[in-house]
DNA sequence: CCATTTCGGTTTATTATATGAACCAATGGT
DNA sequence: ACCATTGGTTCATATAATAAACCGAAATGG
């Protein structure tokens, strides 16, 4: 692996439940020697995508990144569309919604929306990164995404998170088939225990797949009027979101 | 130079002006042979920090920066904060407002507002890169900036934008001192022509400055009555940002 | 319509750079 | 007082980065 690879595999490890990582543990979580980890997180430092905070000089993911990410938006503004989208779905069925995006073989959520409706809802949290094979948006966006992107994940080992979820890559090859044709994904407690969730791919930039909607209910809240509100519901607004990206959605395959 | 300095010295070439670079082009500006712009490149991509987009493969600021800033800001959540006041302060004074941020040795723009009361303003880009000695937002940052950002601002000649640009260190120094009495930094037409804005700084974390608050007026309808309103409104939501980052600003500098 | 340039990408011998075990100094807990 | 950790540093060794030349394809232009 190149050494700039090794670098940037090193921010892999922040996320919201470990947003500040000491030397040594980075060292640890990436197999790393120090010395390498010690360098490599100066170069990100000084380049301002990570920074050295507190007594413990802990790590942290720095300010620099949020000038690229302007960048991108002004280029790219899914997360901005994304954001009304995700707020008025949110309102329209009365569950929490989400938007994810790819990035290489990760999908990590881009932005969400609660309801106030109910009392009790589905919880998300920032930037995690959702397995492709156990939730929803995954299918869906597995189902349009190029070979080399499917091969790559149904060639590792698929991660068990609940008694659910589906681990057979020849299982998944056949949910896949069957979400080309219906539109939309679904999955019932793949992820999270208790939740029941469905999601329409989003694309953009002609019939390239860029992410996913999504939407996701307490299981004994879903009867079939509000699953089949659900279903409805977020391929619309998929749809309205591809259109604004510049994208296309493929089209259904022939069912023969 | 390390090698992971270079490629993400890469980054730095895309700007709001230039968002899609090809292979030559960055090889050109960056001054790297194309090979090694190359190797580079596909690692960036690798991670999603670049994408190659078109039929004419040109590099673009990629998605995976996207969970990265996401994450940022579920840690530092400046930004956000920063759009509302942002927001808040345009209307109250009826002028552009804007928020720039402090990484490395840079200084670009967060977010920004425009007031709809007066036809013409101030116009701004995203994520555009400020000079630290020719804004009033440059200004306020270094003047509470730690030693070592400052040396490194002032020991490289200084650009001259406009006939009012301060290009002089030492004349930059004394201004800085007044600047650390008044609380507030002003620059007139000293970045753009025609553009009279104020700044104060925003702490974090201690009294770590972390970027500023501006505002921006058209010098023609800057009269000492504005003037105050800008100076006075500009340094309260800077305070206000200042204590909802959990900031605090150093106390002024006895005059002796 | 052919010649030329420019593009993204690839190869390979050379060389500069990254690496990691051992080592410090400082901190904190027992 | 001691041991275990921490972040950070050193330097001989080994590995990975580099740059010139090259390739085929696609524009460019006379």
């Amino acid at each position: 692996m190149g050494t700039t690879s090794k670098a940037l595999s090193l921010l892999r490890l922040f996320s919201n439940s470990q947003t500040d990582i000491g030397l040594t543990e980075l060292s640890r979580q990436s197999g790393m020697n120090k010395a390498t980890v010690y360098r490599l997180m100066s170069d990100l430092a000084e380049h301002g995508f990570v920074e050295q905070i507190g007594p413990d000089r802990l790590y942290r993911i720095g300010p620099g990144v949020m000038r690229l990410a302007v960048l991108r938006e002004a280029t790219v503004p899914l997360r901005s569309i994304a954001k009304e989208h995700v707020r008025a779905l949110a309102d329209e069925v009365g569950e929490t919604t989400h938007v994810s995006q790819v990035s290489g073989d990760e999908l990590s959520t881009l932005t969400y929306a609660y309801s106030a409706k109910h009392g009790t809802r589905v919880t998300m949290e920032d930037a995690e990164c959702l397995p492709f094979h156990a939730t929803s948006s995954g299918l869906a966006v597995l189902t349009y995404a190029n070979a080399a992107l499917v091969h790559s994940i149904l060639s590792k080992p698929l991660e068990r998170r609940t008694a659910h979820t589906i681990v057979d890559s020849q299982q998944i090859k056949d949910e896949m088939k069957r979400i080309a044709i219906r539109g939309y994904a679904e999955s019932i407690s793949g992820f999270e225990q208790d939740v029941h969730s469905v999601a329409a791919p989003i694309f953009a930039g002609g019939e390239m797949v860029c992410g996913a909607l999504a939407i996701a209910a307490p299981v004994g809240r879903v009867n079939e009027a509000l699953r089949l509100k659900m279903i409805d519901a977020v391929q619309n607004r998929a749809r309205m979101i591809t259109e604004i990206m510049g994208g296309a959605m493929p089209p259904s395959p022939d069912p023969a």
